[in-house]
DNA sequence: AGCGAAACGGAGGGTGTATCCGATTTGCTT
DNA sequence: AAGCAAATCGGATACACCCTCCGTTTCGCT
């Protein structure tokens, strides 16, 4: 996986100049208007045509990919101080707190994220964050799990479906910080608790 | 809340066969292409012009209630069959999962679903039935508190979202029946749980 | 300064939403 | 059976957004 060394010709200018104004304008707007917001109006206000924004980023999903760059590694960061801890079920719970807050970034933008956990192919930008956090987030539930904290029957992936859920209905906004309190609780003390099946 | 007794005039005939025509291929379309299909072609399947479309339902969420109106009568009937359970606990899993048949029976639609728990105005046609399932979760959940099978801290509303919620990602079509059940297990596991916080 | 490659952006085709208004259908009356 | 007025219909239309083609411009290199 060897960077191709030789640069025949150095980066056109515009061509950086443009890609940082898209990205600026696209953050705004994904702020402001959730994932769905016009793509058109990003262009324009980044002062280019809509030509330009395509072949910069070919789709949505690669656009939205090189916004949530900033944030990926913001995450990294976190992931960083969280395995500082000391306690295992200290550790789960605030990397699916970080990861839930890393999805509510946008609104609406636990839809694309899901659709790229979906398709193996990586044709979506999105799918290969979305495969490292799934494994982050199984690595962690291990660690809880040897420490009895966690419930053996539970995967990764489960608690991941569960803070994009989380961050899915923060999303929508039709609800106030203290139900989503009650739902992160009613997780924690989903996988906590016994596993008392038959 | 009497009902209009006299009509001045019969309705005509155009009316509820156009109604007819339009809340079947709708229908269609929900199921196909979820709740964001195109209402120009469920216009053009109806054989009728898009104005029709919206003289009869003025907005999406119109139609979606309309067309919604036969599942919400055999959540009804489940809830009937429902109550005739002895067990609490019984009770409450299985009327969650009704409600979350009930909430999967197009892909897309807890988006709009949310929304209209949002809104406290009764604009959204689709908040009525919305406040309905959330009292009568609130009411399964009570009785299963009383019998030592939910944790006191746990409201109804909570429970609605859960449901919304696994019903949102299978609607993604993200991930396979089993990692459902483990959610649903783990939900399970949590509003049974016990409430050992501080 | 000049050249060729690379990038640009406006114009345009396609789809979908939502509304206006002249034409049509319908139920009722005579 | 025929006519009337109101209710309903549906094509035409305005607008927004997505995405691509292609003639024009900009840029890096020599």
């Amino acid at each position: 996986m060897g960077v191709e060394g030789q640069q025949g010709r150095k980066p056109r200018a515009d061509v950086q100049r443009n890609r940082a104004a898209l990205l600026e304008a696209a953050q705004r707007h994904f702020l402001r208007d959730g994932v769905g917001a016009s793509l058109e109006a990003v262009a324009k206000e980044a002062g280019v045509g809509p030509a330009t924004l395509y072949r910069h980023f070919a789709t949505r999903e690669a656009l939205l990919a090189a916004v949530l760059q900033t944030r990926s590694e913001e995450l990294v960061a976190r992931r960083a101080d969280i395995a500082q801890l000391s306690d295992a079920a200290d550790m789960l719970r605030q990397w699916l707190r970080a990861m839930e807050e890393y999805f509510s970034a946008f609104s609406g933008l636990p839809e694309p994220l899901m659709a790229a956990a979906r398709e193996r192919e990586p044709g979506n930008p999105l799918t290969l964050p979305c495969d490292d956090l799934i494994t982050t987030t199984d690595a962690y539930v291990r660690a809880a799990q040897r420490a009895g904290h966690a419930r053996p029957s539970v995967k990764g992936y489960d608690l991941f479906l569960a803070a994009v859920s989380v961050a899915w209905i923060k999303g929508t906004g039709a609800t106030d910080e203290e139900a989503l309190d009650r739902l992160r609780a009613l997780i924690e003390s989903g996988y906590r608790g016994q596993d008392d099946e038959k």
